[in-house]
Parts: structure tokens; C-alpha cells; sequence
DNA sequence: AGGAATAGTAGACCGAGTACAAAATTTGGT
DNA sequence: ACCAAATTTTGTACTCGGTCTACTATTCCT
């Protein structure tokens, strides 16, 4: 028997062409002026397979989310025992920074990306519904560790504003023109600065928040 | 002629009038079991109207986001000068509690407003939106304040993500059957614990966030 | 090969939200 | 009080996302 099945390797192969397929029409003509009927008919598949796999319309464009909180769950799970989680995640930043990684933010393809983004308010909004969802995942395996419910749901919601703040300051500079390979420089200073805050503080001490080191 | 005028104080009635007829039938039978058509209908209005003054459905259950922008928007430029904001949002997130005000959480409504939440993602959505709304209008005001755009972005989002903390820790309490009054008492320390994170950092030091005082 | 699962299809259906043009109402000036 | 302009409200028809149901086709397992 072959590992994944065919039945499985299948439906993962129809998942990512549907994806695709979706994917190119939102680029090419914007997300909103793109039905699901269309989709479903330039796939060659019927509209109700189309929401078989992907429950919204807006999770075909956003559909690396499940990854993402995946790979979330093993940076906070896999840490060296005792390591603080803001510093198994400032690691994953630079982790992800070092690789080209996309959801450093720092990467050429945000520019297209964005530009979908940018002009739907329905897929802005499923966006910010999955940083949340980052929150309560973050909230909610910290909780299992220490039982501390608001502590660590606090903490959870902070380290999501944080990794979710440093990703959109990539985003922006590049989509307002900066030079890729610049940012992707500063980015190190960002990410740093970024947890630094999370790890220290907001003050009050030092100034409210100006960048002298 | 009167200071609003006619017009305008006819259209905050109707306004008002709506959500009301609406939220009381959200509360009665949950919010996915009441088409707008229906409300219409129930507040003796076509539906184009209802569109009219609230843009979205869920607008007419979470219909006080306006006010609640505006109030941070006030905490945050009426405060004293040199004050840091988080010293400001604590003072206000104390002076809610006080005064027993229903975006403190620690209040007997919650019960009813939360039971209808619950059972809606439609409805959590809008408000996962409208929080990040309030980080965005945080994070733009502090901008104008003193220029450093990432820094702070990242202190609207961390304090977005401090208050809204603190406002679910009250509220899960409540539905849970927790006692009003004793939550109420207790909310005085979770907001400050909370603000002494978001103020001193989450460590690395201190252990990641056990309660010993 | 054959029967049990499972994936996909077709088509009707519902409700949110929009477009548009006609009708009702307020306003301000006279 | 009356008229004309501005603006709110309404009815109707429409689009599109998403669900439901019953039917067909495929894959799986023995």
C-alpha cells in the first residue's frame, strides 16, 4: 500500500490545484470580482467541491494558515526546556528572516500578495481573524504548561501582537518601495528591538519608545 | 432652529430604535436565526434602510465600537503631558471598573451580550475586527505623537492586546457563574498585573509568568 | 470481482448586501 | 403657508457566498 494512500495523495493534489487556480485569478483580477463559480469551473470542478476543501472563500487565497499555526506550535512545544518562549521565538524570527522565508515578510512575492491583500476588506479581515487565532493557539499551550489561565493568555496575545507587528513593518516598507534586500537587513534590527520591548518593557523609564540602543 | 436639528435627531432615533428591535431579537433567538428582513420588518423599516445606517448586520449587535474609538482616542490625547499612555490606559481601565461600566467586563450584562457572541462566528469575527481596529487607531495616534512608526505600531498593538486581555479575563469569569462583586474585586489586580507586564516586560528573569508577587 | 466507504456533481435554495429609480419628507426661503 | 431643493426612505430586482439533498463515480479492502 502506498504511505499516504492514492485517495489521500489525490485530494491533496485537487487542494493545491484548486488553490492555484483560485490563487492566479485573485492576482490577475482582484479578489472581489472573482466568483467561486468561476473558480470552480476553471479548476473543472463543481462549485460544492470547491467548499468541500476550503470552508470560506477567503481561505483559498490564505491557505498556508494551518502550516503556519502548525510550525507555531512546534517552535513554543520543541524549545529547550525552561527557555522562555519569547526567546525560542525571537530565534524563529531570525530563523525565518535567515531562510528568505515569506512570512518573514521580508521577501519579493509580498508585493503581489499584498496587492490582493490590500483592495479586499473581506480578506483583510479573514487576515486579522488568523492573528487572532495565533493568539489562542500561543495562549493556549502556554496555558497547558503553566495552568496560569491569564497569564498566559496575556502573554500569548502580546508575543501574536508582537511576531504579527514585525511581519506587517516588512510588509510595508516593501510595499512602499524599498529596496528588498535593505529591509531584509534592517529586518534583524527590527525583530530585536521588537522582543526586546516584550522582554523589558514599554517603560516608563526610557523614553516612550525612541531607538537609541 | 434647533442646535441638531430636526433631521438629525429623527435619524438617532431611528438608529437607535433599530438596534434596539434588533438586539432584542438576536438575544431571544440567537443571531444567525434573525434575518435582517425580519428586523426590517419588526422596527416597521424596509430593509435598504436598515443597510442605510448600519453597514453590516453584525453592526447592529456591535453597535457601540464608534464611541468606545472615540473614548480611547480621548484617553490617549487628553492625558497629562510626558504622561505615558500606559499609565493613562490604566487609569481609565480603573476608572471603568469603578465605575462599574460595561466595557470593563465586570458587569451582570455580560452574560446575555456574551451568550449571544458565543454562538456566532459571524459576530466574534466583527469583534476580533473591531479590536484590532482599536490597535490600529492606538497605534496611529502614538504616530502622530512622536514619528517612530514601528515603535509605535508595536505599543498600540501590545496595549490593544493588554486591554482586550483584561476585558475577556472578566468576562470568561462571569459566564463561567463567577460571582459579580468578587470578580469585580479581583479585576483591580488583573489590571495591574496586566499593566505591569505590558510596563516591565515578560522577562526573561522573572519566571515566565508565575503569580508569587 | 463486489460491496462499503468516500469523493464529487447537479441543482435548488437561503440570506446578506447592492443598484436604481420612484416616492415621501424635511428644510429653508419667501 | 407654500414651494422647490435636498435628502431620506422604499420597492424591486439582482448578485454572490454558502448550505442542503439526493444522485453518481471512484477508490478501497477482502
Amino acid at each position: 500500500m502506498p504511505q499516504p494512500g492514492l485517495r489521500e495523495r489525490k485530494k491533496q493534489a485537487t487542494r493545491r490545484m484548486i488553490a492555484d487556480i483560485a490563487t492566479g485569478l485573485f492576482v490577475r483580477r482582484g479578489f472581489d470580482a472573482v466568483t467561486v463559480a468561476e473558480i470552480a469551473d476553471a479548476a473543472g470542478v463543481s462549485k460544492m467541491t470547491v467548499f468541500n476543501y476550503f470552508p470560506r472563500k477567503e481561505d483559498l487565497y490564505l491557505d498556508r494558515h494551518l502550516d503556519r499555526l502548525r510550525e507555531l506550535e512546534a517552535v513554543v512545544r520543541d524549545r529547550p526546556a525552561g527557555e522562555p518562549v519569547s526567546v525560542a521565538m525571537r530565534r524563529y524570527q531570525h530563523g525565518l528572516l535567515a531562510a528568505q522565508h515569506p512570512l518573514s515578510g521580508a521577501v519579493e512575492g509580498v508585493r503581489g500578495f499584498w496587492s490582493v491583500l490590500r483592495d479586499s476588506p473581506a480578506l483583510r479581515s479573514r487576515m486579522v481573524e488568523q492573528e487572532h487565532e495565533i493568539a489562542e493557539l500561543l495562549a493556549g499551550l502556554l496555558t497547558e504548561e503553566t495552568g496560569d489561565e491569564f497569564g498566559c493568555r496575556l502573554l500569548g496575545n502580546l508575543l501574536a501582537a508582537t511576531i504579527t507587528t514585525i511581519w506587517h513593518t516588512a510588509v510595508d516598507r516593501i510595499v512602499a518601495g524599498d529596496d528588498v534586500d535593505r529591509v531584509r537587513r534592517d529586518q534583524l534590527a527590527v525583530i530585536d528591538r521588537a522582543f526586546d520591548v516584550l522582554e523589558q518593557g514599554i517603560g516608563p523609564r526610557r523614553e516612550p519608545l525612541h531607538s537609541d540602543g
